[in-house]
DNA sequence: GTCTATGCAAAGGCTTTGCAACCTA
DNA sequence: TAGGTTGCAAAGCCTTTGCATAGAC
């Protein structure tokens, strides 16, 4: 659990206030291996019985994000769904269309960062970040 | 409006009906140059003073998708939007964060096809399709 | 004690469902 | 006439808002 706590401590430093819910939602964004979504966690900790409330959920996912501990994921449902972030950069999905599942993947940004510059400079437009992800059948639904 | 005409056609030869609010859709779609949300579309077909339920043309954007006519389209706010299909392949887009405008790019996908290659096999994965959303300041906006 | 964070209730907004009536072919 | 389409009403679902209370520092 150490990393939990890191985040805790950061976030401290910066005037907020480390409390039970925030701790145990931290924990299960921690423990997920893909992006959730904020019914999706809160069962979670409910199951882990900590008592927190939907909202809090909501407010928290959505508080962590604006400060960046968290990365929004947008898939296409239409659901927010939420990860922790990574050290530097930020992560690509590969999405099941069967199952669900979400698995992360490392692109290589260096060519979209290209990309993005070419058509930053072709459409006079500046570009601050991309969403790419991918569709189809994992091992087990193919 | 040959375009409207010539999808009424097709969908006809495929057992469908031309209906008014079928056609009011299609042309609305077409004259669209971004993606749009039901409601955005059934506010302006409404201008158009024809009268479309808006149940009707959720209905209709999705029968439309799935027969190909329409691509979805999925940017960060959660909200489903459609575009008309292009001939072949498939739109990228330029999203301004400010004033929400949408521009669509053509991306040449040959890379990013190798890529899914790569990252299928890589990932015992079989990828269908992909999205690519690019987020940032239009010139307007900058 | 102060001010952030939480819980609860309620509302908001987009989307879907059920069903009878309508209208295209 | 037959069956795809539509309209209307209502419900479903995710998410946000308001406000009083609890709790961290």
């Amino acid at each position: 659990m150490k990393r939990t706590e890191f985040i805790l401590q950061s976030l401290r430093q910066n005037g907020h206030r480390i409390t039970k819910a925030r701790r145990a939602l931290i924990k299960a964004l921690l423990r997920t291996k893909q992006p959730v979504a904020a019914l999706e966690l809160h069962a979670r900790i409910s199951k882990s019985k900590v008592a927190i409330d939907r909202v809090t959920v909501y407010r928290e996912l959505k508080f962590l994000a604006d400060i960046g501990v968290v990365h929004p994921v947008n898939l296409k449902d239409n659901i927010q769904r939420y990860e922790i972030a990574p050290v530097s950069g930020h992560k690509h999905h590969l999405v099941c269309t069967a199952c669900k599942t979400v698995k992360n993947v490392n692109v290589a940004c260096a060519d979209l960062h290209n990309l993005e510059a070419l058509l930053g400079k072709k459409n006079n437009f500046i570009v601050r970040e991309h969403s790419l992800e991918f569709y189809g059948l994992c091992a087990h639904c193919a």
